[in-house]
RNA sequence: GGGCGGUUAGCUCAGUUGGCUAGAGCGCCUCGUUGACGUCGAGGAGGUCACAGGUUCGACUCCUGUACCGCCCACCA
């Protein structure tokens, strides 16, 4: 007999358990020419320090399809890695050198560089720690780095196909600055934040205009109105002279359908360098672009007097002077007004014009047809657009996004795209693979070759004037630019490898809704354009995890913020993984509490237990013993085995279709039931009492075992290691429905038996008798179920706690009498009576009769309305119909009985 | 302003083609040393499925509207 503890401690299996993973190869697939493979690139970590519970999350799901499809037999493919995540990682190194008071700029770009590398390559071997200590088994062999070589030369094929599509321009344009990061953003890495600020009234000429930020008012210069106002209708095109904050100003009126005659005096003025409306307006109509801010958050010689001054920091004294020009018509000092942030710093972002690298999407191309898997619908060399290839996508059902409703996200996304400013100011990341002329020492270039030079890598020889001499455009990519190659980068592109052949379009996406833009958009944006295919056949979104209050876990508050870490440490993967899994639904939020994962824990034990408890009555010779045969064999088989067989091939069935469908939470509630509620609460009780059959017990343990193995893979590895397998559980193939393993009248037989030995716990406890108190039982049964509950004696007794079992055939008439005893019938028609003279009192028993009589009669009315109805007899399914006529048979029956017994007790 | 989601037992949540007297875990109450498990076992209380209409033989499930909570997008000078 194996020693097996009493309680399983996760802390003392799991790291040597992942380590034979490992060792076995198994994460490893290998390439089957013919089959169809599953494959999930991992959403890659960001290298900024540790995983969270959003990370745990996702490493729980795609590791239960991963492994679930392994046991298939299907080759299924895991690619770890992490994501450089230009600004974020750059930031957090600025702020741990802060700490020692160095900045950035003192330390120079080599060697702030080698401090991001060095707190990178921590950070990924942190990351890397954890996703194992999750139980993922994902293929290291194939782990990669955005910014690794094979990666970055991705980056710049892309960024140079698309420049010579003219997809990739670089132009003077409205971004989004950060002036404390000193970069651009995009329109989405932009937050809002929600600010009381002064609103001015300020007069311009005729017209009073409205602002919130008069510094940026310098040179306003058109006047806009609505081309249908009938007030400035004859102004168009006219020009006046306007006092302003530096003296008088030419302005002109211009109309566009821009401005909104309701609002105010539906006249305004434009700042078409800082505002994203007024560049649109500025760029309709031909009207000049001037900067009144500079990059350091500075005003420029447009503001005159001010110039140099901080833009913000000056807008009392601009107000002031306005005010004594007379200009301030009022001030509303309870504006409330959303002040855009950068998502990263929670800087105030400064829209300004600046010279950037964009890719337009809008521009049209000539379309790249995959020769492999091509998306449908579209023909080489077609042109389209990059909004038409992503939009294309989803619509034509390539992609299919789960849950659905985020279809209508995505749709609605693509719509309001506009040019993806793609250059970053920042150190850390992919360079632009772009180069000019800088000419020799010696010899100054004196034509114009100052035009950029655009390559996979660094140019020889100057077209123009010969020179070797080259400066790298100093700006790096958005880190979305090298993360949206991630389906096909890690497995090689641009080489025709055969990982890329084999393996690509990967199967499922799996991440956080919340980065449905950044990430996903730009994954199908990316491989779409590049190679011709979609990414992935299906995008799974899970929700985010918040603490019990329904709040966004952060590490500001420790107390409801949950480290997986410690909850691994403390309760076992295992359970964490359970914890996220079960009870949650796609796409909803999750709310996570330390109660919850104890709860899982719990079940994780009683896994072992029920393990425990099969390998205390099996001799290592029996585990040895290969049995498929002696299953089916009638001899040895009881009611209860047949019982369990059958709910084994149910539950094969339900877990099997469950996962298919991407039910995660139904799958594993369902296994959880089975587990605990059939197998441990009455299979293996019932087994206690009889002899047991070997064979079914070590078949359904192993079957069981083999389907909660994806969900709670360490403690079933570590069980199946227990039952003598030789190969690991992760290989077994996942079980097959067995329909000669389906026994359903039997099945039925041993429900019964279930309900009898329920109703005999249950009576007892409702009448408040102790539970040390042997009772007798009197049951009256129909012939078929009479042999049954004989054959069925001992449980019957045991676990009913019974002294004795009086078993009566049921006589036609019913006319039994059972003085002051508790009764209670069966819809199978088993009647159980249990004698409590001198136990307790029978009024209390005529009262919980009278109540069970009452609720049975307003049932079976509700049936009778029903089936009284001629629609429903017409319009309901046959099946439905039958059915509720047999159930209004058996309850009446039951009423009738149950009314007499009553009329009975009233001596 | 536009869009999306939620509202089911005290708490946290399941409930996918509309068809069982609506389920689970935790908590609560009563009880329990039965050959694995007290990280256990038995039983129980607790819900007009937010509200109002509608469609249907039938609605927690579909439609319309309302209320409250949350999220996303846009951002009115």
């Amino acid at each position: 007999m194996p020693d097996i503890p009493k309680t399983y401690t996760a802390e003392s299996y799991e790291d040597a358990l992942y380590q034979r993973w490992e060792e076995s190869g198994l994460f490893t697939p290998i390439i089957q020419e013919g089959v169809r493979p599953f494959v999930i690139s991992i959403p890659p970590p960001n290298a900024t320090g540790t995983l969270h519970l959003g990370h745990a999350t996702m490493l729980a799901i795609q590791d239960i399809m991963i492994r679930y499809h392994r046991m298939k037999g299907i080759p299924s493919l895991w690619i770890p890695g992490t994501d450089h995540a230009g600004i974020a990682t750059q930031n957090k190194v600025e702020k741990l050198l802060a700490e020692k008071g160095i900045t950035r700029h003192q330390l120079g770009r080599p060697k702030f560089m080698e401090e991001v590398e060095k707190f990178v390559e921590q950070s990924r071997s942190t990351i890397k720690t954890q996703v194992k200590k999750m139980g993922a088994s994902v293929d290291w062999s194939r782990e990669r780095f955005t910014l690794d070589q094979g990666l970055s030369r991705a980056v710049r094929e892309v960024f140079v196909r698309m420049y010579s599509d003219g997809i990739i321009y670089r132009g003077d344009s409205i971004v989004n600055w950060c002036t404390r990061c000193s970069s651009t953003l995009a329109d989405d890495e932009v937050k809002y934040k929600e600010e009381h600020t002064k609103f001015y009234y300020i007069k311009y000429g005729p017209v009073i205009i409205g602002t919130a930020r008069p510094e940026t008012k310098f040179q306003d210069k058109v006047i806009i109105v609505h081309p249908d106002d009938e007030r400035y209708k004859s102004y168009h095109g006219q020009k006046l002279q306007v006092p302003w904050i530096n003296g008088n100003v030419e302005a002109t009126f211009i109309a566009d359908p821009a401005a909104d005659p309701e609002f105010g005096s539906g006249a305004m003025t434009i700042t078409p360098a800082h505002s994203f409306v007024d560049f649109d307006i500025a760029k309709r109509n031909s009207l000049p672009i001037i900067s009144i801010i500079d990059e350091k958050g500075n005003l420029t010689a447009e503001a005159g007097e001010f110039a140099g001054q901080n833009a913000h920091d000056a807008r009392a004294a601009i107000v002031k002077k306005m005010q004594d020009r007379g200009l301030i018509e009022s001030v509303d000092h309870n504006y409330m007004h959303n002040l855009s942030v950068c998502y990263r710093c929670d800087t105030p972002i400064e829209p300004l014009v600046s010279k950037q690298w964009f890719v337009d999407v809008n521009k049209e191309f000539k379309f790249k047809k995959s020769n492999r898997r091509p998306i449908k619908g579209i023909r080489d060399g077609q042109k389209v657009t990059l909004k038409q290839l992503m939009r294309h996508a989803v619509e034509k059902n390539a992609i299919t996004i789960l849950p659905d409703r985020f279809n209508k996200t995505y749709f609605h996304w693509i719509d309001n795209l506009r040019d993806w400013c793609i250059s970053r100011q920042i150190w850390y990341g992919h360079q632009v693979p772009v180069w000019y002329c800088v000419g020799d020492k010696d010899k100054a270039c004196k034509i114009d070759c100052k035009e950029p030079v655009v390559g996979t890598s660094a140019p020889e020889q100057c077209k123009y004037c010969g020179s070797s001499n080259f400066r790298q455009d100093p700006d790096t990519l958005d880190t979305w630019f090298s993360s949206g190659l991630w389906t096909f980068s890690t497995l090689g592109w641009p080489d025709d490898t055969a990982d890329l052949r084999y393996f690509h379009p990967t199967s499922v996406l799996e991440t956080g809704y919340d980065i449905l833009f950044f990430w996903v958009a730009r994954m199908i944006l990316m491989a779409t354009y590049a190679i011709g295919e979609i990414p992935f056949e299906t995008v799974y979104l899970h929700g985010l995890v918040r603490t019990r209050t329904g709040e966004k876990m952060s590490k500001s508050k420790p107390e409801t913020c949950i480290d997986p870490l410690d909850m691994i440490a403390k309760y076992g993967a295992d359970a964490l993984r359970l914890s996220m899994i079960v009870g949650s639904a796609p796409g909803n939020d999750v709310r996570l509490y330390e109660e919850k994962i104890a709860g899982y824990r719990n079940f994780v034990n009683k896994i072992w237990n029920a393990a425990r408890f099969a390998l205390l009555n099996i001799g290592e010779e029996d585990l040895n013993r290969p049995m498929s045969q002696e299953l089916k064999s009638t001899a040895a088989i009881s009611l209860a085995d047949k019982w369990i067989l059958t709910r084994t091939q149910e539950l094969i069935k339900d877990v099997t279709n469950h996962l298919e469908n991407f039910q995660f939470s139904e799958a594993g509630t369902k296994i959880y039931d089975f587990t605990w509620g059939e197998y441990c609460a009455w299979y293996l009780e019932i087994s206690k009492g009889e002899h047991k059959n070997l064979p079914v017990l070590i078949y359904v343990l192993k079957t069981v075992l083999k389907m909660l193995h994806p969900f709670v893979p360490f403690v079933t590895e570590a069980l199946w290691k227990e039952l003598n397998e030789e190969k690991m559980l992760i290989g077994e193939p996942w079980p097959v429905f067995q329909k000669d393993l389906i026994f359903k009248k039997d099945a039925a037989d041993m429900q019964a038996i279930i309900d009898t030995i329920s109703a005999i716990r249950s009576m007892r406890q409702e009448s408040g008798i102790e539970a040390g108190q042997k009772l007798n039982a009197i049951v009256y049964a129909s012939k078929k179920h009479l042999s049954l509950l004989e054959a069925k004696r001992e449980p019957i007794i045991r676990l009913g706690r019974l002294e004795e079992l009086e078993l009566h055939q049921l006589t036609k008439a019913g006319d039994h009498k059972v003085h002051n005893a508790l009764s209670q019938f069966l819809s199978c028609g088993i009647e159980i009576y249990i004698p409590v003279e001198g136990i307790i009192d029978i009024a209390s028993e005529r009262v919980r009769l009278s109540k069970e009589v009452e609720n049975l009669k307003s049932y079976l009315s509700s049936l009778d309305t029903k089936l009284s109805n001629e629609n429903f007899i017409k319009n309901a399914p046959t099946a439905l119909v039958a059915e509720q006529r047999e159930k209004q048979a058996t309850e009446k029956e039951k009423l009738a009985k149950l009314e007499k017994k009553l009329a009975q007790m009233s001596v």
